[in-house]
DNA sequence: TGAAGTTCCTATGTATACATAGAATTCGTG
DNA sequence: CACGAATTCTATGTATACATAGGAACTTCA
């Protein structure tokens, strides 16, 4: 969303960044990290204490939660974490087929080449990233992050960037529900090439079905993995 | 305080409405109705006092609408009813299309083959509904409704209904600002009488491609009557 | 008369006090 | 011992009082 009160490295200026605001961004954190995880209930006392601020900043943050669909509230008794079922990871991966191919399409009509050869390097160096451990795989989904902005900005529509992002917070989840293996994530990065190239030639219909294999391919391996460590017993 | 407890003439059921529910109902509908109208600015003592609640509900209302895009916030000078551009319903519709091709397809997979006949025989009355003036385009409205409702039931997807809810928001508004004209309407029952129809037969593939066709035509329409409103006096 | 500084006002952000409903617990009775 | 009702407790919903920032207008100086 937009930082109204954007940092102010320079001078030592004290951002008045507003309590609900603070704790909006701490609550959704903490819920995408799994700090809270998934059935934690959220009390309007408890948390207003816990984070430092009043009861009615955290009541506006966690409507805004609510409105994002990671908190679910209950009549008189408090709020919850919402669940992440494998039926709602189904659901989340049919709307996010059609904004993303849709998205594709589109930025393979609008996009700068150039944005898009750039990507198409990194994408390129992706696999031997990957095998730099941590540190490499942090770079990697920094790629990822660079490859939906630069997404976002070609489709330059407000509506579908903004259905995207509400789709994406779901994802970061999920990614964090069923940690990918490096096996799939190479073939994701070779995935992602082959959307970055399309969409570089300006070939929409490419892009859209590359869109399509890509994200078929991430909803197998993201349902293998929760069904593989559901099996196991938890570390 | 005074009215909390409003209606419930018929059971003696108490039906403690929220006052936060009940000024973002009232918002929400002043808004799509154009009583408030684009680039009107919300002052929360005035419209706290207005509707009759506090501004501390109020607050959570206008958050709400911010959240819907139906209000925009500015710093500290007052919120504002947004506007709806040419270039923005434009965007909107590509959305729209998006999700809509894609909530056809998915419809046609899993219906129910008698609520889509049902509907069918509605749409297949609807040319001769649309010749008994406002009563009759008001009921043409409302088999409208019923078929989104049909087709969200056939989804069956929070997601996807959810995201189809916030893009009908919008769309609400827009339908206001250019008024459909009779021969557009009798064109529109065509189309979604194919729409129906595929989904009935359970054809995903021309219920996609239909709902394409319609949403062309329906945005073509909508530019025209906006454009051509825009150049006549306002009424 | 114009421009700049200052002051005041207004509108939101926050905290807190109060009202209320629902749930759980406890006490009483059969 | 079990069932039920009443009470208490807790958590949210609402209202209001207070803090603060940003803008507009007025005044003053050149």
């Amino acid at each position: 969303m937009s930082s109204v009160y954007t940092e102010t490295p320079t001078t030592g200026n004290t951002t008045p960044v507003r309590a609900s605001e603070r704790a909006y961004r701490q609550l959704r954190v903490e819920i995408l990290d799994g700090f809270l995880a998934p059935g934690t209930v959220l009390l309007e006392v408890e948390q207003s204490a816990r984070i430092g601020v009043s009861r009615t900043p955290l009541r506006a943050a966690v409507a805004r939660l609510i409105a994002d669909g990671l908190v679910a509230g209950r009549p008189g008794r408090g709020f919850m974490v919402t669940e992440m079922s494998l039926d709602s990871i189904r659901e989340l991966y049919e709307v996010r087929r059609a904004l993303e191919e849709h998205a594709a399409r589109i930025a393979a009509e609008r996009r700068d080449p150039a944005v898009f050869d750039a990507l198409r390097t990194q994408f390129l160096a992706a696999p031997e990233l990957l095998q730099h451990g941590e540190a490499g795989l942090r770079r990697y989904y920094d790629l990822i992050d660079e490859f939906d902005q630069a997404l976002d900005d070609a489709v330059a529509n407000p509506f579908l960037v903004g259905a995207l992002a509400g789709v994406r917070t779901h994802l970061a989840r999920i990614r964090r529900l069923a940690r990918d293996n490096p096996a799939r994530l190479r073939a994701a990065a070779v995935e992602h090439l082959l959307i970055v190239e399309a969409v570089a030639a300006g070939d929409s219909s490419l892009a859209a079905h590359a869109t399509h294999v890509h994200l078929n391919q991430s909803l197998r391996s993201v349902l293998a993995a929760i069904q593989a460590s559901a099996a196991e017993p938890v570390d």
